[in-house]
DNA sequence: CGGATGTGTGTAATCGATAACACACTTACA
DNA sequence: TGTAAGTGTGTTATCGATTACACACATCCG
């Protein structure tokens, strides 16, 4: 009862052979009005349902697509799964997605899974500490389309989705220093990763062209965190020169930072302005709302998806693209003095 | 270059046949330890990875499980997540998530897709609104496990995994109740789903418990955001008889319901306490930290995926379990007047 | 009227891995 | 020594769908 219908068992139904019915399914024009109708109301009357593991394998494509990443609960990568899921499913593919939790090893064990299972192109950003390209590698000599977001690697022949994020740090940057502040801190997060070193690089490129003078001491590195936002406030605080302002990598130290520095009686903004870097939406959600920079992740996600369904459709899959995208910077009320 | 090896492969290196080879990578007691050796090696030197999709259509088994949900960025949904990944993908399983953004078309398509794609089993959260059952019959027709998490429906041969809504609710109103509030309101989203009529009986149930009457005029049904939070509480505060402490089914009503009270000049918790429901991260974040009704979403997601694991591992799958988790109260400042 | 073209369907191989069955050869034991 | 048990490997069918090739028959045109 349980058992899953074939195109044999309408085939056999109908006293034609598979291969008909096959033909019937996909409107084959070989194939008969006659014969295609009963095979389309045999197939109804059984319940057929294609098996797409027999495609699959038959075809070589299997129309899944990995999607390895961080973890799915932040708001950039929810927000990119959404996007590229609205751009894949219509074209009938399906999204598995991956966690590594930042474990290089984990990445590459579902690297080798995804692999195994057949998929058809592999969407990631990369896990934090990841330094070995060999996974990748295994990728690309399968002749897989390979696209990264976010957090790249760069690698011949894998394309790359980012954010520009030398601007966002720029621009919040510059957006610090035109609400007044001119002693401007920098809170990073690891600037091995390369989103953290051009966020540091943009910030640094705001203040030289301000002709502010960059301070070492103004910089901390610091995990994502609101604890460590915290704690890198105070030691801010406790220096001889304290600043007026964090341009802080992650939106959690941004708060961790607020809470701080009103804990000790900091007016925010008139005394001191906080800008953040993701967008989360916590950062709307506080009454002292956070300004931060927008990463789109829905387009981010969407661009990503569509450089996969390029390449697929490409039978010179050596296309190899890197594509930026524009931030967008969001003032808020912890940056905003001149309302 | 890019092709795939296979065991063929490996079979017409070494001079034997695909099935021995197959035999000694599957560690078969009738294969030499020379064979096995040598198979190994050249698997090895070929870089021969095992084809998934060949053995699912083989074996009939995916080691694929589908797990459909609403929406993935909410702390419930992710961490739902991890828990059945930490618990699956040690056992060999992937999973595919797919989101139905609550429609239930959608729902209805997603799983169509996931029994093509032969999935071994369905972890599920039902969109808000379905009513049918008719796409939930289609997965038990074919023997394939269905394990509803949090929003279930009941169906003979389904199993589901749910937390204690009621217990829920009712330790929440029973806290506030502690605190000395008197007048209790209840936001609720939609009563015609399971859990939030849950949530509002075991809130009638405290009140009733307490011998404190129940007041029509204070339940209000809202969209668990916080705009919809902000209007309710006004509408609340124009009573003409207020109320001195809401009981939110969503922490988002109950953020906005905050924002609003404050807004207005009353003092939390002194005047005025408040509960949520979900302990979404943000309630922890706020100058005001937000008490709220843990859902231990991580163990409800491990509990799914072994009450999958036991039906796979049972021949007769027609277990049907209704686990019931304990919700946990986390009590914070926004309710906390005796500390 | 004969070959060309078109129409509709069957035959059989294929994708890659597995396993029931068969077979050859060795060892063991009464 | 003969038979049973054990060892190691090959043969072939199978999972379900697709498709190159073949074939039968109809139609058309010079």
């Amino acid at each position: 009862m349980g058992k899953k219908t074939t195109i044999y068992d309408i085939a056999k139904a109908l006293n034609i052979t598979a291969a008909t019915v096959s033909r019937a399914l996909n409107d084959n024009p070989r194939i008969s009005k006659d014969t295609k109708k009963s095979v389309l109301a045999t197939a109804e009357r059984l319940n057929y349902k294609q098996n797409s593991l027999a495609l699959a394998l038959k075809s070589g494509k299997s129309k899944n697509v990995g999607v390895v990443l961080p973890i799915i609960n932040r708001n950039l990568f929810s927000n990119v799964i959404r996007g590229i899921e609205e751009e894949l499913n219509p074209m009938g593919y399906n999204v598995i997605i991956c966690q590594t939790h930042d474990d290089e090893k984990k990445e590459a064990a579902i690297i080798q899974n995804l692999l195994n299972a057949q998929v058809d192109g592999i969407i990631m950003s990369i896990a934090r500490h990841t330094k070995s390209t060999e996974h990748f590698e295994q990728i690309l000599k399968k002749n897989i389309p390979l696209i990264f977001f976010d957090r790249k690697i760069d690698i011949k022949g894998a394309s790359s989705v980012t954010l520009d994020d030398f601007r966002g740090a720029y621009e919040a940057t510059q957006h610090l220093i035109e609400q007044g502040c001119t002693k401007i801190a920098h809170f990073t997060v690891d600037r091995s990763v390369e989103i953290y070193q051009k966020r540091f690089e943009g910030y640094k490129q705001a203040l030289l062209n301000n002709g502010i003078d960059f301070n070492p001491d103004y910089v901390l590195a610091l995990e994502s965190k609101i604890e460590s936002g915290k704690d890198a406030a105070k030691k801010l605080m406790e220096l001889d020169n304290p600043p007026d302002a964090i341009f802080s990598a992650s939106d959690l130290g941004a708060l961790g930072a607020i809470q701080y520095l009103k804990g000790i009686g900091i007016q925010i903004p008139q005394d001191f302005c906080v800008v953040g870097f993701s967008n989360e939406p916590f950062t709307q959600f506080m009454e002292l709302t956070i300004s931060t920079v927008d990463q789109s992740p829905l387009l981010m996600g969407k661009t990503a998806a569509k450089v996969f369904l390029e390449q697929m459709n490409s039978e010179d899959v050596k296309i190899e693209r890197r594509m930026v995208l524009s931030p967008s910077l969001k003032t808020r009320k912890s940056s905003s003095r001149l309302d």
